[in-house]
DNA sequence: AGTCGCTAGTTTTTT
DNA sequence: ACTAGCGACT
């Protein structure tokens, strides 16, 4: 089979072609990376015949991998498509970590930690390092601050050598004793956080350059995708996978760094000619998405951002129609106009609601949103809510598993030792603490030791121990659907959760409804995984949210033929489009949000991601602000967003939406009705 | 162990 | 205006 190249645009295909050595591709909003990328993986594959073992492709999110594996797997057929790698960066180093941890002194089973793991642990080390509680440090800062540190390559004992410590600095000098500490407790319970996942793998490499050149012979394609998010670790990571070839393809926008704020450097992709010297630059400046009065106001927007690649996208749609600006008078206008327009595009013009989007940038500004389209019985879908495994009753089950998976893991061990209670409290776990330094072994260790420390206390003890043993031998001898439905069972979650809400019956209904629906998870882990559906690989798929079909990963078929309107943030509408946009709270302290005003701080990354959320739209962009905002319970006065006023007359039209709603009422009843009819004549 | 009242803070998010 | 988190109390 020969896949056909005729249908990309000359540069488009140039990217496709040029598979060795070293490839920059700019590619603006819209204007067919992904489709580019898929063709160029197919064209290796069938028309080169590359082995596709040899080909690696990375992604930042699980979604996007499984996009691209859909994309690829259609050209090629889904038999050829196999043995490529099409991963996250994470998961990728876990799979490498699975194989040559034990290089780096952990053992192979070790559990990941997520922040509320973290945090835990820093709480412990403060308490250790002042008398006071947390000594008037904020553990989240510190967090963060490791993550910082880790994300530069900079271990605990180097730290106090860089630039980044300040000796006076009483909150540096914590920050030292808990990365120490920190560090020290994760290799003890044998775990590893989100950082270490790039920060080991990196050792791992560094400390063993054979181990490097075994991944970069075997990956002898790389390709990576939103290469402007990529850290300092990513960076290096990139270049031992490229130590023994220069075989890296990476695709990005510059215009559409939005992460630096976690990490995400926007001069790998920069400086990427200077790193990779005769590297090939392609740019793809065709957009496919937008009308052109859209791409002339995004074109406008991102020009007053000076330290860019200069490049200006250009459409064949033409239209008249051109970008709206709203000024409302208050929170309540705005939602209210952008739902009544909603409603009268989709009664009038046939518009269906899976094209319609509210993008914002923060989460605060969706009440006002939801509630109006509630009002209106408008079906919508909130984008980036809680997500299933960090619930509360999720993570206690989770923590079952991560101990059972990794009896090492002594904060799982602490978050269950007492759930459902047994009698084992804050006094006698101290005492079995104790116990653990003593004798230098870990808590479960000195649990099933000594039982009776308190004679009291010794059935509950050695309940927990043998319920422990069981269900170990339950995991290694059921699938896991069955040994999770046995945990349950015998711990009487159920009964627990009704327990802990006895006070609140209906939240004790959604709780056992979560619960459930981890199972059946589980239970549609293993009939994608099959045989290899372990509970270690289960644990590490949920906690990097890889699992084949949850509800955010649902299929993408029954996601678009859903008639509801898409609400979320700015930032996670990357890499989505929609026909119609309403692009709410253009204004000064939303966006810029006045968090990210403070004195020295580079304004470019709110203007890209006002000119991501201009992009988004295909044929309608209304962008709204508020005149006047409720704000912490005071009306504040507010202005139309920097980033619309300076630029050029004539990009958009203005409306004055001061007046509250602009249909009369009858008027609002009538597209009301024929909405109505129209849900009906869907079903 | 559970409830009460005070204080501080209220951007973006993936893995 | 609202709420999460914490210390103090029962």
């Amino acid at each position: 089979m020969i896949i056909s190249l005729a249908g990309l645009n000359r540069p488009q295909r140039q990217a496709a072609e040029t598979v060795e050595g070293p490839v920059l591709i700019l590619a603006g909003a819209g204007s067919g990376k992904t489709r580019t990328i898929t063709y160029r993986m197919a064209h290796m594959v069938a028309n080169l015949k590359i082995n596709p073992k040899q080909i690696l492709a990375v992604t930042f999110t699980n979604k996007a991998a499984k996009e691209m594996r859909e994309r690829v797997s259609a050209l090629l057929g889904s038999s050829k498509g196999r043995g490529l790698t099409i991963s996250t960066f994470h998961a990728l180093c876990v799979r490498i970590l699975k194989r040559e941890i034990q290089n780096l002194g952990y053992h192979q089973k070790f559990n990941i930690y997520d922040t509320g793991d973290q945090l835990a642990i820093i709480r412990e080390a403060l308490n250790k390092y002042t008398s006071e509680k947390d000594g008037g440090f904020e553990r989240k800062t510190i967090q963060s601050k490791i993550s910082f540190l880790k994300n530069r390559g900079i271990s605990p004992t180097e730290y106090p050598t860089t630039p980044y410590y300040d000796p006076e600095s009483p909150y540096d000098q914590a920050i030292e004793h808990c990365y120490h500490y920190y560090q020290e407790k994760m290799r003890f319970y044998n775990a590893i956080d989100f950082d270490d996942i790039l920060f080991l793998t990196i050792e791992l490499f560094r400390k063993h350059p054979h181990l490097a050149k075994h991944y970069s012979e075997k990956y002898n394609y790389i390709m990576i995708d939103e290469y402007q998010d990529t850290n300092g670790l990513q960076f290096e990571l990139v270049t031992h996978l490229t130590c023994l070839h220069k075989n890296l393809c990476v695709v990005g926008d510059d215009d559409q760094a939005i992460y630096g704020f976690r990490g995400a450097d926007v001069s790998n992709i920069l400086n990427f000619e200077q790193n990779y010297p005769n590297c090939k630059v392609i740019k793809l400046e065709e957009n496919y998405r937008s009308t052109n009065s859209i791409l002339q106001l995004a074109n406008k927007v991102i020009a007053q951002n000076t330290k860019r690649k200069d490049k200006t996208l250009f459409s064949q749609k033409n239209t008249d129609d051109r970008p709206v600006v709203w000024a409302c008078g208050s929170t309540e206008h705005e939602a209210e106009s952008v739902v009544e327009d909603i409603l009268q595009f989709w009664s009038t013009d046939g518009g269906h609601l899976s094209e319609v989007a509210i993008l914002y940038r923060s989460k605060t500004q969706v009440a006002a949103f939801e509630e109006q389209l509630r009002l209106s019985q408008i079906p919508y879908k909130i984008i980036g809510g809680q997500k299933l495994y960090e619930k509360k009753e999720v993570k206690d089950i989770m923590a079952y598993l991560s101990f059972l998976n990794n009896p090492k893991d002594e904060l799982a061990l602490r978050r269950i030792i007492n759930i459902p209670h047994r009698g084992i409290g804050n006094a006698t776990l101290e005492k079995y603490l104790a116990l653990k330094t003593k004798d230098n072994t870990d808590l479960y260790q000195a649990f099933k030791n000594n039982p009776s420390v308190d004679p009291k206390r010794a059935g509950d003890i050695q309940t927990f121990t043998k319920l422990v043993e069981e269900m170990q031998h339950e995991f290694n001898s059921r699938s896991l659907p069955e040994a999770l439905g046995q945990l349950i069972e015998k711990i009487n979650y159920f009964s627990f959760i009704d327990q802990e809400y006895k006070d609140a019956p209906k939240q004790a209904e959604k709780k056992k409804v979560d619960v459930n629906m981890f199972m059946q998870l589980a239970e549609r882990f293993v009939q994608y995984h099959k045989q290899n559906a372990t509970l270690n690989y289960f644990v590490e798929k949920i906690i990097l949210q890889d699992s084949q079909d949850d509800e955010e990963h649902s299929d993408l078929d029954d996601d678009l033929k859903k008639n509801e309107v898409t609400l979320m943030t700015l930032h996670s509408a990357k890499g989505l489009e929609f026909d119609r946009v309403y692009f709410v709270g253009a204004e000064e302290e939303i966006l810029p949000h006045k968090k990210s005003m403070a004195e020295g701080t580079d304004l470019n990354e709110e203007l890209r991601l006002c000119y991501v959320g201009i992009t988004r739209a295909r044929e309608k962009l209304v962008l709204t602000y508020c005149k006047e905002r409720k704000l912490y319970g005071k009306n504040v006065r507010r202005n139309k967003s920097r980033f619309l006023h300076n630029l050029e007359e004539g990009l958009f039209d203005e409306k004055d939406r001061t007046v509250f709603g602009h249909l009369s009422p009858e008027e609002a009843e009538s597209y009301k009705k024929k909405f109505f009819q129209g849900l009906i004549e869907d079903l």
